[in-house]
DNA sequence: GCCAACGTTGGC
DNA sequence: GCCAACGTTGGC
């Protein structure tokens, strides 16, 4: 069981696209990146994801989604992965990246979360269980 | 819209 | 295999 954070940009597609799909179920496609590729790969059925929005007003977690299918190509002979992901919860309100930079725990400067390190790009990175069982509390 | 940071490309 | 040039990401 491991644990993740998938990046969209909300006006490419937001949690709420997620929610009025059927089932609230969709591929996660169009990773062009090997790293982020990779750590896809590395995904079970039943992993947890937090459902992040980057690029637009206020980016934060706005939810949690399952893998539900492991990595599969996006076409034949595809090199790029995708997986197909259900939405378990809208947060009732956004965590803030914001909020997310003012708790210590997830800014350990020897241990940071990733997603809050300088520079970041990933679009799919994994998280660990301590930061996980931190952000779900809040 | 700016720009730092990073990944990719392609000539050599 | 190096590295400059270029393209993209993403917070601000």
């Amino acid at each position: 069981m491991n644990y993740w954070l998938l990046k969209s940009e909300p006006s490419t597609f937001s949690i709420d696209d997620l929610a009025n799909k059927p089932n609230q179920i969709t591929s996660w496609d169009g990773v062009r990146n090997y790293q982020a590729r990779n750590f896809m790969r590395k995904m079970g059925v039943g992993d947890l994801a937090f459902f992040y929005h980057s690029s637009c007003k206020i980016p934060g977690i706005v939810g949690i989604i399952k893998i539900i299918k492991t990595s599969y190509p996006e076409e034949l002979h595809s090199i790029w992965d995708m997986v197909d992901v259900q939405l378990i919860q809208k947060f009732p309100e956004i965590i803030t990246l914001e909020k997310l930079r003012s708790i210590p725990e997830l800014n350990n400067p020897l241990n940071n979360m990733i997603i809050l390190r300088k520079g970041n790009r990933l679009s799919i990175t994994p998280v660990t269980k301590t930061e996980w069982d931190k952000i779900t509390k809040l």
